[in-house]
DNA sequence: AGATTAGTGGCACTGGGTGACATTTGGCAA
DNA sequence: TTGCCAAATGTCACCCAGTGCCACTAATCT
């Protein structure tokens, strides 16, 4: 009932203007003033709209904060869930990156690749925003990896290797990002090529003996 | 400044017992009325303190409410730092580990290992309490990566292995403390033995084909 | 049209967190 | 002891996030 939904009465078109208007509204606002200078009454006062109205739309400031890097997220696990069943988990995994990152760059309409660095930006700058981030993260795991073994045909509890294949995956994704926004974080291709970077030493790993321990099978 | 020195003072050892006093008062509330129903103001009744310096001990509710955690992940930081140089990363870690635990676990005076489990209680029952632990290890786990990047030799950000050895280490292992505590949760080695499940699970990774990509050096 | 229902606005209230300033209390001399 | 300094604490006032409640308006259905 979000983006793929033709919203047909009126209602609904309303509604969704209003929430896309609060989201614009609001990280216009972070982008200039800061995040915790910027009151929800001037959010929803931008949008000509009642506080009150503010909070059933968005659970919080954290959340309308959130809320393109929610959509980028939520487009990254439906992008592994078309994949084709026959690919490795990490291959999906690191595909289905580059087609959202794609599609990121050349949106029809909006700006949506600027709209996600800035919101990273306003994460990292935040250590509220990065908590709340965090916890999204998380949640998107969660789903990941459910995706994960449904496709590998496994038990989500008994066999650990669809949550850890997931973890670890992200563990890399997260290293890379931090590293990204490190060096200045400009731009989607400069993300690119760290996650090259990242995944090209992630196979130097299993070679340095760094990961050397005793579960190496028997 | 925390729980090494001595506190020779009179203000240090007061200082002291107030702040234990205070995490103390806190976790008992929290455990029995619950995280959210639990205001400050009741904390620092309980410890007879003005609602004020309250703030002056602890950032806020979260803080107060982690505080075990961040003392286990302090002693998780040093233990490897204590460890010798020849050992590779992951052994280390894990080596520290089952170090913390058992230290935990015959804890002279306090209930520490109670503690701990209760902590992860609280977390694992409140979404902001889990955005805040979630940011705590991202800090935690900056200061692993030093410790390591340190121990082997190498530059933090020209190579990336030390970041990404720690964060696989800290998603296995988050990945193991999320099956624990699905699991019910209930002691200490039973956490030991669901991270063994954890790092077995991995060993099959590698095996299994999953983790197949391009990144398998040329 | 009128009745129903979703969405909105306006309050009032709780509780977290901060700044400013007065007050006490431990530490350290003379 | 005395008295001074600095650290710790208390008090008060304030801002803002978030919620519950109720009255009101506007879209939908018949």
């Amino acid at each position: 009932m979000e983006h793929g939904a033709p919203a047909t009465g009126l209602r609904e078109r309303k509604k969704e203007r209003t929430r896309e208007a609060l989201i614009d509204a609001a990280l216009d606002l972070f982008w200039r003033k800061g995040y915790d200078a910027t009151t929800i009454d001037e959010i929803a006062a931008a949008v000509d709209v009642s506080r009150r109205t503010f909070f059933r739309y968005f659970a919080g400031k954290e959340d309308v904060a959130l809320a393109r890097a929610s959509e980028v997220e939520r487009a990254f696990v439906d992008a592994v869930a078309e994949r084709p069943a026959g690919e490795p988990p990490v291959v999906a995994m690191r595909t289905a990156t580059f087609t959202v990152m794609a599609a990121l760059a050349d949106d029809p309409k909006r700006g949506s690749s600027e709209a996600f660095v800035r919101t990273r930006r306003l994460i990292e700058e935040n250590p509220h925003l990065m908590a709340a981030s965090l916890r999204h993260a998380m949640e998107t795991e969660r789903l990941m990896t459910a995706v994960i073994a449904r496709r590998q045909g496994v038990d989500l509890h008994a066999d650990l290797r669809a949550a850890l294949t997931v973890a670890c995956f992200n563990a890399v994704s997260r290293v890379a990002m931090d590293e990204w926004n490190e060096r200045g974080a400009l731009g989607t291709p400069e993300l690119a090529a760290v996650l090259e970077d990242a995944w090209g030493a992630m196979g130097d790993l299993v070679d340095s003996g760094w990961l050397d321990t005793g579960w190496k099978s028997e």
